[in-house]
DNA sequence: CGTTTTTGACCTGCGC
DNA sequence: GCGCAGGTCAAAAACG
């Protein structure tokens, strides 16, 4: 029995011992394994709380550094309501103070409005009135509704950008700069403090100057005709621009056999943007769509990029008409070409702006001109990275050297810019894997990118140019970012000066600025669900 | 059947 | 005033 036990216990027990000490020593091996693995684990954990943390204490100074800003503009705001004030009686004429409604609305008129965000109007259905009366009703509404738009940008979703130019009451202070950096919302205004004289920055033939009765009516047109036109390489008949369009109207124009087809937005029933397309009777690759009004409809991301974009050059050019001697004619300003070139690897023979043969703004209107069409090999550009919301994976460049200090607005080399409706939409590992790239590399929020450096001149936010304005201490360096290169040798009229004060315009800045957030930090189920339709329209 | 596209007619502005 | 060109309208056709 002993023996038994003993045995069998024994055996048991050195069994069990055994069995023990391998389940011990495998035990701690998994244990260590798993200890580490829970280490690492929480390693990774901490690091992902620093990243956090750090990502955390970032955007807290760029909202202090934002907050700051918009004092300085409050600030700058009230000052130049002061001053307007003071100014006012030694310009009022007999008859200004006969009317001195029309003044109000002249003096509105004064300040464009370049808003990225939303303003919503009353929506009439637009086929209820004539057009006449829609044109009227419009410049009623953009003299009157201030009120309006007050309760209107309460009310609204803020998810848009409008592309265009507004007008917009001075005498709202609130409504005066309004940037949220959330990413919903950014109004831009500059303003023609320099007066829109009679022949205006922009160069139209200004006839009814003469007349005050029509004063309030004619900067309105003027600046309702600013066009932005943007080139791109595109396969389809037209460009994805995350808007959406009915055609309504196509024709053939003088000097192009390629038709030019006639859009209008249909977000909004109300909503007057209008696009043209066509091809460059040059190349035919080539797709240009002229943009033209403002969206009062929140718009899907990735319209507001294409928008804020659009903006920012439309931006460029009221910046540049209003703060530059130069433009003083048509020409000047005519074909102003931001071109978004970068280091034109293929120079071309004969810069396709000039062919206005065919070019949309051969109609007269004052056109910014964005040409996505010509590219730098290494450099990332902006418009690309619209690009991406619109382009199958096969035409973007999966990038793991995104120089992330030197955005530019070209695209890759051997990139064609596939604006169309063929693709659905950006794939989500492939935005990872473009913009992880980023914040691995730098991981600075835009605004950081964008605020690096002070430039010597700078714009005000009204346009006018200043050498120590309090914005200058948040310039942009566009040179480091890459967009100096935005300003080609296609602006001759444009001295250096000038170029250098426009692309450090703080209000260009802002644009791009929402252009690059709106893109980086946009959700992209919006953009999706409008690319599909898109796709589905294109054959 | 509702929406979009097509297309000829019409409107408007501009130059002569 | 006329002609031209750009732009828009709206009915019909096409489409989904």
């Amino acid at each position: 029995m002993e023996k038994e036990d003993f045995l069998r216990g024994g055996h048991g027990r050195e069994e069990t011992h055994e069995e023990m000490t391998k389940f011990d020593s495998s035990h701690d091996d998994s244990h260590q394994e798993h200890e580490h693995i829970k280490r690492s684990k929480l390693d990774s954990t901490k690091v992902e709380m620093e990243e956090a943390k750090e990502e955390n204490r970032r955007l807290k100074s760029s909202l202090s550094r934002i907050k700051k800003e918009f004092d300085i503009l409050q600030t700058q705001y009230n000052q130049l309501m002061v001053q307007v004030e003071h100014e006012e009686p030694n310009k009022v004429s007999s008859k200004r103070s006969e009317n001195e409604d029309k003044e109000k609305v002249s003096e509105r008129e004064e300040l464009v409005l370049l808003s990225l965000g939303r303003r919503l109007k009353s929506p009439v259905p637009s086929g209820s009135m004539t057009n006449k009366e829609e044109k009227k009703k419009d410049i009623m509404e953009e003299a009157g509704d201030d009120d309006r738009s007050v309760d209107d940008n309460g009310k609204s979703s803020n998810q848009g950008l409008n592309m265009g130019i507004e007008y917009k009451d001075l005498s709202n202070p609130n409504e005066k700069l309004e940037i949220d950096h959330n990413q919903e919302t950014t109004s831009m205004e500059i303003s023609n403090t320099n007066k829109i004289p009679s022949e205006n920055s922009f160069g139209f033939k200004n006839d009814r100057d003469d007349h005050e009765g029509e004063d309030e009516i004619l900067p309105q047109n003027l600046v309702k005709k600013t066009r932005v036109s943007v080139r791109s390489r595109c396969e389809t008949p037209t460009m994805n621009d995350g808007c959406q369009w009915r055609k309504y109207g196509q024709k053939i124009a003088k000097g192009n056999p390629c038709p030019r087809a006639y859009y209008r937005c249909t977000i909004a029933p109300s909503c007057p943007v209008r696009k043209q397309v066509q091809r460059c009777s040059d190349d035919m690759s080539i797709l240009i769509s002229t943009y033209e009004g403002t969206h009062n409809h929140p718009l899907p991301l990735s319209a507001t990029a294409m928008a804020s974009a659009t903006s920012a050059a439309a931006s460029m050019l009221l910046s540049g008409s209003s703060s530059s001697s130069s433009y003083s004619t048509a020409a000047d300003l005519h074909g102003l070409n931001f071109s978004l070139s970068g280091n034109n690897i293929t120079p071309k023979p004969k810069s396709p702006f000039l062919q206005t043969s065919s070019f949309p703004s051969s109609s007269g209107h004052p056109t910014v001109t964005l040409d996505l069409t010509t590219f730098s090999s290494s450099q990332q550009p902006v418009l690309s990275m619209l690009n991406r919301f619109n382009s199958p994976p096969s035409n973007v460049s999966r990038s793991n050297n995104y120089p992330s200090t030197n955005l530019n607005f070209s695209n890759n080399t051997n990139t064609l810019m596939n604006w169309g409706g063929s693709s659905g939409g950006i794939h989500s590992d492939q935005y990872r894997a473009a913009y992880g790239n980023i914040s691995t590399h730098q991981q600075l929020p835009y605004h950081n990118v964008i605020q690096t450096r002070t430039a010597g001149l700078s714009f005000d936010s009204f346009g006018r140019s200043s050498s120590s304005h309090p914005i200058g201490s948040t310039q942009t360096n566009l040179d480091h970012i890459g967009i100096k290169n935005i300003i080609s040798h296609q602006v001759p009229s444009l001295p250096a000066e000038t170029i250098k004060a426009i692309t450090t315009d703080p209000s260009f800045q802002s644009a791009l600025a929402t252009a690059l957030s709106s893109i980086i930090g946009g959700d992209l189920k919006i953009d999706q669900n409008v690319t599909r339709k898109e796709s589905e329209k294109s054959p």
